[in-house]
DNA sequence: TCCGGCTACTTGTCTGAACAAGTTGGGCCT
DNA sequence: AGGCCCAACTTGTTCAGACAAGTAGCCGGA
């Protein structure tokens, strides 16, 4: 936390989260704010842009911006592993390793992963807690390059994430994930303790290094009753589009 | 578009597309481009951080940005109606109401809709289609000031959203959603045409304007076998809290 | 050969300024 | 009273420059 538009950005999450200014009432005008932290616009803006990145205020061209989110709930923007968002929530992760297995890469898993065809890749089944309750499996497949990394951690492990960049310097920057639901199969019952059929969040994802370059692609299915995900969004240059564009059917 | 950092965004976006960026390459650097397209490099800085933004490529400091995802798909962080999103997939959306009803706004609505207890509001029950199958039943509730209008609107309009924008210069600026798997109760079954217990994607929202001030709340849900959610997204500022925070459990 | 440091390059941060474009509210005119 | 217009305010866009911080590749020494 260095960056000086970063500690505004903190204060203003804080001054929102507090209360000082509440849902639905006007922030300060960039230059009021400017002039209180003694900096220029320019990072102010930068202070503000990353508050309606995260959905937490509106902002419109000649208007003051507007606190539009209060209470602010994990997001699924932000990019963090099972046990950090355990953290942040106040409950303890866990985890257990059930299988793992040397294959050879599928065509899909190649892709995935931009590995060549056939090149071994690391698959795990690992079951993961919630204060003691399993809420999530996981079917990961680990590239060849970081697979013995993985093997070499015990099984009971409640953040490989951690592991990864304590033993590695490895760390998980970006993410892409689809999102959809699915009946629960017989060994997802079983694992999961859930009767067959009930539904299942699945998150198929697909995870990169700072350098771009993947390391693991997974299909993780959640209980629907212990968890559920949180997305901010805006229509950003949408809203010209549509006063614009062609008639949308 | 008025905006030239945009259109260096699309011209890149496009790029990309395009795989004159394949996957995995480096874009040039920000001082190229800036030269390239004929602005500064505050311009530049601009335009890129939108495509960081979306995911598409990736970026460190002292390193090139390097190229992370190649077709853009829909991605759940652009807000768009039912019918836009149809359309952006070339497919054609239509709608049903089934059922149409004013009620005193219970505690939670007026919650939602920051409106005062008991005030009237609609609730509206709607089917929609994708290519004539039915994907999404939608429970929505409108606050009592923009209700009249939706009433106004007829029962088969494939686009409620483009309707409010043309009749009333509406415009649904940010949303929050809540996302979790259900299963298909008797009601959900028999208008979604599934089996009764059928896994269904659930996307609690609401809808604000641009002056940020609430105007819907939906329960909407769909069928799994018909429709996924993507989302991009990245640690930020993260990977710094990680190196120098506290153990995560 | 391998490891170290050094250097050139690249992105991140911040400033101060100027103008464009949109919003809001008050005052004036009808 | 109602409606219109304008003026003050606010955010959006863009520029040019300076320095900080991190990366990657080159080169030399052990």
């Amino acid at each position: 936390m260095a960056a000086r538009h970063e500690e505004i950005a903190e204060e203003l999450r804080q001054a929102i989260d507090r209360e000082d200014y509440t849902v639905g009432s006007l922030l300060p005008a960039e230059t009021e704010l400017a002039a209180h932290y003694g900096v220029s616009r320019g990072t102010v803006r930068q202070a503000v842009a990353a508050l309606t990145a995260e959905g937490l205020i509106g902002s419109r061209q000649g208007a003051r911006r507007v606190v539009l989110a209060g209470r602010r709930s994990q997001s699924f923007t932000e990019l963090c592993s099972f046990a950090q968002w355990a953290h942040t929530m106040g409950r303890e992760a866990s985890g257990h390793v059930l299988s793992s297995a040397y294959r050879p890469a599928t065509p899909e898993d190649s892709a995935r992963l931009q590995l060549p065809p056939g090149a071994p890749v690391l698959h795990i089944l690992r079951v993961r807690g919630l204060d003691g309750e399993r809420v999530l499996l996981e079917r990961t497949v680990y590239a060849h390059w970081i697979a013995p990394a993985v093997e070499r951690i015990e099984p009971g492990c409640p953040s490989v994430t951690q592991r990864l960049y304590e033993d590695e310097g490895l760390v998980f920057a970006y993410g892409e994930h689809l999102i959809d639901a699915v009946a629960a199969g017989a060994q997802d019952a079983e694992l999961l303790g859930v009767r067959r059929t009930s539904p299942l969040l699945r998150v198929r994802r697909v995870t990169t290094t700072r350098e771009g370059r993947p390391v693991e692609w997974s299909d993780d299915r959640y209980r629907s009753d212990a968890v559920s995900f949180s997305v901010h969004n805006s229509t950003g240059i949408n809203a010209l589009a549509r006063k614009t564009g062609p008639a949308v059917s």
